[in-house]
DNA sequence: TTATAATGTTAGTATTGTCTAACATTGTTA
DNA sequence: TAACAATGTTAGACAATACTAACATTATAA
């Protein structure tokens, strides 16, 4: 698994952004330090099923920017930055993740996939707006609206349900 | 504008998949061919933000995959597999601009912009999944459905139109 | 038609991210 | 505790992509 990604130089230098690669690591640890306390080289490696050299590298790199803080040999940790930073990958992540399965009624695997790479892709308005979507369906007053019954059954049936008919004008 | 992205080996090797790279020439080759009849390295350098030595690269690897025809200080153009892909490419990119423009009602340069990334970043079978979504907005029986217009008034507004609160059962 | 501008190519460099292979450290177990 | 296993690190290589700079070709205009 090869992937090489570069930024232009005016936003790796000037501005704080990071790349998919560094952002996957960032959440990766806070993701299994969720349910493992200790972070380590190899669990990141499987996590993202890249070697333990390749993590080496990111987690190298991450530790300059001060994301990270990680000694040799040791336990991996984020910094209060690397914190905050991690946790709002995550919540888009999961953001996305929700549309995706919940919405779009898409198994969990692709979904999750899916979210993570859209994650990297998408300008911060279109994840605003998938989230003020996400916000309008759950706060419907009828609970789970009609409308999205009648999508999840035009996706199995291909038609129109009833109650979609009868509330033509 | 620097990027640099890898694919495993197996994929490129085996299979007949392309790179976000590769994809975005191949696509503003037939785009720009929709204009302009005759497309030249100038053209997509433009087009793309990217620098005309790097088109060069970028074509050659192409004409070698068999997909464009290109001869020195030439014209550039699609194989009939080019067009293949380039088309199916491009329909991803409407279909998502759309969903990213009308639906989520973001505006048409995000959307552009957004819809491009995404195309290189999901499966086939979210792509598929958005549009059946967009297929049963459309295709709804009372032209516009209620429900979407509701979304709209709730982005302006922050609040559920009436005829949202209305429906409640 | 020749000088200059526009366009295109090539060679060499940098960056990001991954890999393998060799080496180093730490942990476990007989 | 000594041997072996598991982990971690480092160095070196490669692929993808873009860049700059120098050179080549083609087009345009005086």
């Amino acid at each position: 698994m090869k992937s090489g990604k570069k930024v232009p130089k005016i936003v790796t230098e000037k501005m704080n952004i990071l790349t998919e690669s560094k952002e996957d690591y960032l959440e990766a640890i806070l993701v299994i330090g969720l349910e493992k306390k200790w972070v380590r080289v190899r669990d990141l490696a499987k996590y993202l099923g890249v070697k333990m050299s390749s993590v080496a590298a990111g987690i190298e790199f991450l530790a300059q920017k001060g994301l990270v803080n990680h000694e040799k040999y040791g336990y991996i940790e984020l910094t209060e930055k690397g914190v905050q930073k991690a946790k709002q990958i995550y919540a888009c992540h999961k953001t996305l993740y929700k549309f995706l399965h919940e919405f779009l009624d898409l198994d969990k695997t692709v979904a999750w996939q899916d979210a993570c790479r859209m994650e990297h892709a998408l300008d911060i308005k279109t994840m605003k707006r998938l989230l003020k979507f996400l916000e309008f369906v759950e706060t419907c007053p009828e609970g789970e609206p009609l409308w999205l019954s009648n999508f999840h059954f035009f996706l199995k049936t291909g038609k129109h349900p009833e109650s979609c008919l009868r509330r033509e004008k």
